[in-house]
DNA sequence: CTACGTACGTACAGTCTGTATGTGAATTTG
DNA sequence: CAAATTCACATACAGACTGTACGTACGTAG
C-alpha cells in the first residue's frame, strides 16, 4: 500500500483530494453558484491559494466534481448490471432502476443534472457522461437487442435518447409529492420504453 | 390598437418587455451567469433601477425571459402539429420534429435547455414547462393512442420521459459534428420510441 | 551546498449583485 | 384645483466573490 511519486506528487494528489471531498457536498447542496471558493477551502483546510494552484478556476474544480460523483455512481449501477448479467434484457431494466436510484439522490441529482450542463456546457457534460455512462448504456443495449434478436439498429442515438428518458425519469422522482409511487410509475414506463424497442422487429 | 391601463402600467409593461427583449439575445448568446445587469440594461436602454424595480432579483428576469421563450416555441411547435391534426399519430410525429428543429436553435437550446434547470431549479423549470409545452404532448399523446386503439396506460409518466427523450434529441443534433444527418437519425430513433408506445397492447 | 522548481499563502484589483436613497411625473384626494 | 401621495425610475453605495500578482518555504537536481 505504498503511494506512488515524489513528495510534490503525493501532495498534489492529497490537496486535489482533500478540495474534491470538501466540494461535494457543498456542491451538492447549494449548487454550483450557492457556494463560493473560501468557504470550499476552509472546509478542505487549505486556502485559496492552493485551490488556484491545482485548479485553473472554479468551474475546473467543479468539472473534477462532476467526474468523481459519475465515476462513483457508474460504479453501483454497473455492479447491479453485472450481477444480472446472464438475462441481458433483464440486467439492462435492472441498470435502469439503479440509475433511478443512483441519480435520485439530491446532492447526485444536483451536480449532474441541474448544474453540469449549464456551467461545464454540454459539450463537455456530454463527454463526461460519454466516458462513464454512456458506454454502459450502449453495451447493454446491444447485449439485450441480440439476445432478444431484435432488429439491429443504430445503438448510439437510441443510448442517447435513453439517457435522456433516464435523466428524466430520475428528476421525475426526485421531485414527485409521492417518490415511491413515482418511482413505480417511471420503472413501468422505462420497462415499457425498453420492450418497445426491443420487441418489435 | 388602444393600449389597455394607465400610464403607469403601460410603462411597466413597455420596460418589463424592453428588459426582457434585451435580455434573451444576452442570455442565449453567453449564458446566465455570463452577462451583467449593467450590459442588460444598457441594450434595453434604461438602468439597473428599473430592473430591480420590475423584478425582484436577476434570477427573477430570467424567469420572465424563459417563459418569453418557451412562449414563442410552444406556439410553433402548436402551429405544426394542430396544420397534422386530421392524423393523430402523423400529428405526434409532426409535433417531435417541430420540437427538434425549434429547440436546436442555439440560444433556445442555452436558455430552455442548458441553463434554466441549474439557474431557476427543477421544479420551477417543471413548472415553466408544464404550462407551455407538456400540455400539448399529453394531449397529442392521448389522442394518438386512443386513435390507434393502444391500451390506455397513465399517459403523464409517458409524457415525461417522452419530453426527456425529445430534450435529449435536440441536444444531440444542436452539437452533432454533422447536424443534418444527426437531426434524421434522431428522428428515426424518436419515431420508433413513438411506434413502440402505440403499437405493443 | 547551491540553484532552481514546486506547492502554497497573502494581499489586492476588478467585477458583480442587491439595496438605500433621491427625484420627477402621474394619480388621488380634500 | 392644489396638496399629498404613489409610482417608476436614477444614482450612489455596501458587500461578496473571482482571479491574479507576488512572496515564501519546502523539496529536488546538479
Amino acid at each position: 500500500m505504498k503511494s506512488t511519486g515524489s513528495k510534490h506528487e503525493q501532495r498534489s494528489r492529497a490537496t486535489r483530494a482533500a478540495l474534491v471531498a470538501a466540494a461535494r457536498p457543498l456542491f451538492g447542496e447549494r449548487g454550483y453558484a450557492g457556494v463560493g471558493t473560501e468557504e470550499i477551502v476552509r472546509a478542505a483546510g487549505v486556502t485559496r491559494g492552493a485551490l488556484y494552484h491545482q485548479f485553473r478556476d472554479k468551474t475546473d474544480l467543479f468539472d473534477a466534481t462532476v467526474q468523481a460523483v459519475e465515476a462513483e455512481v457508474t460504479g453501483l449501477i454497473a455492479a447491479r448490471v453485472t450481477a444480472t448479467a446472464a438475462d441481458p434484457v433483464e440486467a439492462l431494466r435492472a441498470g435502469a432502476r439503479a440509475f433511478l436510484d443512483a441519480f435520485t439522490e439530491p446532492d447526485v441529482e444536483r451536480i449532474l443534472l441541474l448544474d453540469a450542463p449549464g456551467v461545464l456546457g454540454w459539450r463537455r457534460w456530454r463527454e463526461i457522461g460519454q466516458e462513464y455512462g454512456l458506454r454502459l448504456v450502449t453495451t447493454s443495449l446491444t447485449a439485450a437487442m441480440t439476445a432478444e434478436a431484435a432488429a439491429a439498429r443504430p445503438v448510439v442515438p437510441l443510448a442517447h435518447v435513453l439517457l435522456g428518458a433516464l435523466n428524466e425519469a430520475a428528476l421525475m422522482v426526485a421531485h414527485a409529492e409521492d417518490p415511491v409511487a413515482a418511482r413505480v410509475e417511471m420503472t413501468e414506463a422505462l420497462d415499457q420504453l425498453l420492450d418497445g424497442l426491443l420487441v418489435q422487429g
